[in-house]
DNA sequence: ACCCAGGATCTAC
DNA sequence: GTAGATCATGGG
């Protein structure tokens, strides 16, 4: 841990209190943005007007004003081994937005309604499974699906506060049971077959390293219940392939109106080349922007 | 009753 | 490899 301290020692100051931390000198960092761009299901405001939820093992409420980010329920080595990969903030989001702003008007006013987007590294399993549970469904139900799984199969972390389960936990589980507890329908299936290859053949950032983007694509889609836009999911928020591109139903309107690609292989080939190696940023601030109606898409 | 939701699967051509 | 029906569930 001292070397990563060391590491961004020049970066951020951390300061430890009695419930909480407080880190200085965070920039490009908005809540609102982070929790409700569509990257995660487990964040939601309490009546304080404050983000809480879980990552991993830890339950914390964020707060974030001119430059100052207090992670309440966090220690400072909690900070510097969870929390600050989690939020990623040791990358330059600024430079991203600005390479990102000169590509044409469009992107550069979806940059300005989502500027305080982080994309999350988080934890593979979790992400299989949520993004396997959104095919064909809407954020609220999702997220009252996730929860459910939470609680029925998660570890207690404090009062009403569960983890997300363990593979192996989703494994044995059986189908029927799992669908009466987490009402997740026809999915169920595929989260059990997905859990088992789970245990089986696990990922991470790290199994990634030296693969090409492709063969994860490929890889991923061995997983039931996991095609291209789930695959790609999955290989973005998870900090793996940050030129992963999820296209939904959204995404594609724009992709065919504005720039005049409509398969899913020309969308690709045209992100990767114009967006190039942060073409994954790109896809969130366009998907943040135009599912909260900042930005308007002709409806095909 | 019908349509939709960050799609994926299965089947048939 | 690709177009079409089908897949639970809940809300509008």
């Amino acid at each position: 841990m001292l070397d990563i301290v060391e590491r961004v020692k020049d970066m951020y100051k951390v300061e430890e209190m009695k419930k909480g931390i407080r880190v200085y000198g965070v920039k490009d960092f908005n809540p609102k943005h982070v929790f409700e761009c569509g990257q995660c299901f487990r964040w939601n405001l309490n009546p304080m007007g404050h983000y809480c939820g879980v990552a991993g093992e830890n339950y914390a409420e964020i707060k974030y004003s001119d430059g100052v980010l207090e992670i309440i329920g966090s220690t400072k080595e909690e900070f510097y081994t969870f929390w600050l990969d989690y939020f990623d903030l040791e990358r330059d989001y600024s430079k991203i937005k600005g390479e990102l702003s000169l590509k044409d008007e469009y992107m550069r006013r979806a940059i300005e309604f989502g500027k305080g987007i982080r994309i999350l590294r988080q934890e593979p399993f979790e992400t299989l499974v949520s993004f396997i549970i959104s095919a064909n469904n809407n954020i609220p139900r999702i997220k009252k699906c996730i929860e459910n799984l939470c609680r029925n199969y998660g570890e207690k972390i404090k009062d009403d506060v569960y983890a997300f389960p363990k593979p192996h936990n989703l494994a044995n589980v059986c189908e029927n049971e799992l669908s009466d507890c987490i009402k997740a329908g026809y999915r169920c299936n595929y989260i059990v077959e997905a859990s088992r290859l789970f245990v089986e053949q696990p990922f991470s950032k790290e199994s990634f390293q030296k693969i090409d983007i492709a063969n994860a694509r490929r890889f991923m889609r061995q997983y039931k219940g996991v095609g291209p836009k789930v695959a790609d999911c999955i290989l973005l928020f998870t900090g793996s392939y940050y030129n992963a591109f999820p296209v939904d139903v959204w995404v594609r309107k724009v992709m065919t109106n504005l720039y005049n690609v409509s398969t899913h292989k020309e969308i690709d080939e045209f992100v990767q080349e114009y967006f190039g190696s942060i073409a994954g940023f790109a896809q969130q601030y366009l998907f943040y922007a135009i599912r909260e109606g900042f930005l308007k898409v002709e409806v095909t």
